[in-house]
DNA sequence: TACTGATAGTCAGCATACTGAGCAATATCG
DNA sequence: CGATATTGCTCAGTATGCTGACTATCAGTA
């Protein structure tokens, strides 16, 4: 019988769930309320004016019936603008708002303050080698999710 | 800017998602309808026969709410049974069915698949590596979620 | 024993994540 | 040009995961 400590699945659940709860604690603590998702789509949003939801989630590897979801509450606070496409009818373009941008720039120690913190059992050499393993187990099983990652186009 | 890649959130969040799908269809090709989580559950309850939800909960680092629908969902397959406990009015005894033993059985072979599968892209000593540093992050960030992992009492 | 606090479980509500279906618009090709 | 395929987006439905609130019950103590 494997213990579950064997099971990458289950550290993948776990180092997940941890990270999710340090992001929001120290987000919250920085007197915001914003999901990990919804920081990484307004930072992309940010370095991609304009783009389509489509790119945005191929850029970021979430589904594409997600990001409606998520860009609808970015909407709903006022981070972002969801325009209709002038060159494709079928597409909306995305733009960040001024207090999108306000929010992102104070945000930003709370984030990276989050990052460290998940990493807070490891010294610098492990948690850059984790990172490293992470991202080529991840490069190598992009495909196998609905959700892989795209790069930008043109 | 820091990129994506170099934020351990996000990469725990693609690993997650992608050991999710290569569980889901591994455990689909084998001609069985279980989720991560649910079986999880299930191998946690036959190991510890008549165990209640909150030591569940804590043996595999669910919510306690969150447990609620899982078992429901298992119960609903006619997978496990939950009966009132003798000893405590409030909390309910779980146990598996002979049938949730067969599946459990069955499924083995497809569950070691996925494993080997979402480590497709490394070798074997990366593949420790990364599964030691998981489990030291994790051990020193298990108290920052909701639901943490719990040792069984007694 | 009566009061107080803690515990087991559930529920409502919100936010990911996915499957599958559907609509509208665009692209492609005979 | 017109039929067909593809694409961008949305929606309904299901399954985690969480917060916060609530009920029932149990445990400890004054």
């Amino acid at each position: 019988m494997k213990d579950n400590n064997d099971m990458p699945g289950h550290l993948a659940r776990r180092f997940q769930q941890i990270a999710v709860a340090v992001f929001l604690a120290e987000v919250e603590k920085a007197g915001f309320d914003l999901t990990p998702v919804q920081y990484a789509a307004l930072a992309t949003i940010k370095s991609n004016p304009g783009l389509d939801q489509v790119t945005l989630a191929g850029l970021i590897a979430y589904d594409r019936t997600t990001i409606t979801g998520v860009i609808d509450r970015l909407v709903q606070k006022g981070l972002a603008e969801r325009r209709a496409s002038s060159r494709d009818r079928r597409a909306r373009e995305l733009e960040i708002t001024d207090e999108g941008k306000r929010t992102l720039r104070k945000i930003t120690p709370a984030v990276e303050s989050a990052q460290r913190i998940m990493l807070l059992g490891l010294n610098a050499k492990e948690g850059e080698e984790l990172m490293r393993l992470l991202r080529k187990a991840i490069a190598a099983g992009n495909e196998r999710s609905r959700a892989p990652l795209r790069e930008a186009q043109e």
